[in-house]
DNA sequence: CTTCTAAATGTTATATTATTACATAATGTT
DNA sequence: AACATTATGTAATAATATAACATTTAGAAG
């Protein structure tokens, strides 16, 4: 059962932007592209991600400073992601491998840490790039 | 067989610093420590680091954008990172773990990707912050 | 429908993180 | 010694992100 974000104005936006993108796109590009819809200022993009971040709809690709779409319905919260990265081309794609997903969030080590949230970012090259 | 690394100057003043810190540090930090040892410029530090993440000695929190020194002596080169993070108090510590690292090292998914390196983020609150 | 509250917006300034470009010096190899 | 590679020094600037403050909008509670 998903909860209904009703988004604002300015998430509307910026999440449109970045799901038609179908790749990820970095703050300040997003900015560039939304200021003909009258958003200006970068707090204003940081605003509207850290939002999208927070409900589920898009993920930071933390080692690429990028937001992508969420590519898996049944993720609702940014609480366990994976991502497969082209280090030649930069394409990404979320992985959604149930078995993955619940390896590690079941995983647990010797620390006495509970973990409530992980992300995964794996790096290779593409088919395509591959066979240049 | 480890390789041994003659680091330079600069990436073994830095290097030490890191590793005497015991956690994360981040780069403008390091130049504010290193400035009295002759390190005056951002990019001297960054040069350093490249190298020491290069060489396996540091790894990047992504995350955080900090570096701490390899705790897994048997680490030679980043290419396959876990680390746990306390959202609370910002401790991070790196996991050695045979299987999670024997686990990912050989995961695939149906993208036809073949994945040489990988870096995981787990956050939570360690046992102190738990207990608060 | 009004009062209250939480969430979102707008705006300016600034902090933080990282790289480009170019010159020089040190180190290792043949 | 000549050459190539790696490291250093320095200045400038690019890219990423947040602080602080004022205002507006949207929901919830009475």
């Amino acid at each position: 059962m998903q909860k209904e974000h009703n988004l604002s104005k300015n998430q509307k936006i910026i999440f449109d932007l970045i799901d038609k993108s179908g790749g990820p796109m970095k703050a300040y590009s997003i900015l560039f592209s939304v200021q003909k819809k009258g958003i200006k200022a970068p707090l204003q993009v940081y605003r509207a991600l850290d939002k999208l971040v927070e409900i589920g709809k898009i993920h930071k690709i933390e080692s690429r400073n990028a937001f992508i779409a969420c590519q898996n319905s049944s993720c609702q919260i940014s609480k366990a992601t994976a991502f497969s990265i082209c280090e030649s081309c930069e394409n990404v794609s979320e992985i959604s491998n149930s078995k993955l997903s619940k390896y590690l969030s079941n995983f647990s080590d010797n620390s006495g840490m509970k973990y409530s949230k992980y992300n995964l970012e794996f790096f290779g090259l593409c088919k395509k790039c591959k066979s240049k």
